[in-house]
DNA sequence: CATTTGTTGTTCCATTTGGAACAATATGCG
DNA sequence: CGCATATTGTTCCAAATGGAACAACAAATG
């Protein structure tokens, strides 16, 4: 019988139906979750948690509504996370005067300080992942990547 | 005051501290969670259960333990799927003759009609987000993602 | 300006999720 | 062989998750 174990598992990243999207979830898996896991048990906090930190970092203010769609993370999640982080005091709200609906977010220097190490976890587990590429073949995979994720944006749900 | 809405949201994408795993992990997002939406709508099952049908549509047999490995999933969320399809007569289970602890899976013609039919959620979705690039592009990433994900089958959680 | 339609953030609830512990079996090593 | 260690699949449990409904407010339409 042709037992797995003396074939190359390996061998589903060609005969999948769907390669790309295979082994892009693929890597995003090997990525994140080791992360995740080494994020939550150092800092406790969720993903949708550091997620808002991240966003937060890289825009002045954003409304809550933002991070759910810059993340594609329901509103709920992202809800719950604001919450614990203005507990915590990673971040800031104040009602936007302009529209009655929605807060300005804003990251505190403790949030950034946090993201500051958080995103290190992040980055290491990057670079081991895509170890076995060349700088060029890197900086192309990146190129694509972005071309790709920029069209990802303009699509709904 | 700078407000996001005026400014371009997807500005992250290239000032995060980790740009490729930024965008590997978005562009995962915006393939897997509207198909899965989609899959769990029309057929009832999660995501734990069509990843199973996926590796056992592409390997003869399986165990439990080689589906989590393949998928880098926890076991016993395998183990749950693995119940759920026996069940539903997506797949057979037989005992390992030659070891007592594991068992063979192997998917049944109804597990693999329905996983064609899942499949084509998942490509059409990975075309939708991939479509602003060229053919020469998209087998230039492919390529480049393979050897990433082989890379990354080498490393430990 | 009144009414309908859409948006934002929140709570509620049921489901999914994954870590930890466990029993059964296998393997390694004296 | 006999005992310690590892592996597989499972159950238990607490936590995270996301859909749906909701109230407050805004925008669009007549």
């Amino acid at each position: 019988m042709d037992r797995s174990n003396d074939t190359d598992l390996t061998r589903i990243f060609d005969t999948i139906e769907y390669p790309e999207a295979y082994r892009i979830t693929y890597l995003a898996n090997a990525i994140v979750f080791p992360a995740y896991a080494e994020i939550k048990r150092d800092f406790g906090l969720v993903r949708a948690e550091y997620i808002l930190l991240a966003c937060l970092s890289h825009f002045d203010i954003l409304t809550a509504q933002d991070v759910a769609r810059i993340s594609r993370r329901p509103r709920n999640t992202i809800s719950r996370a604001v919450h614990r982080m203005l507990k915590d005091g990673y971040l800031d709200r104040a009602p936007d005067p302009a529209d009655g609906r929605q807060s300005w977010l804003q990251i505190t220097p403790a949030g950034r300080a946090l993201h500051a190490q958080i995103s290190g976890y992040l980055s290491r587990r990057q670079d081991d992942v895509l170890a076995g590429l060349s700088t060029d073949e890197r900086e192309t995979l990146a190129t694509l990547l972005k071309k790709a994720a920029l069209n990802a944006a303009n699509l709904d749900d």
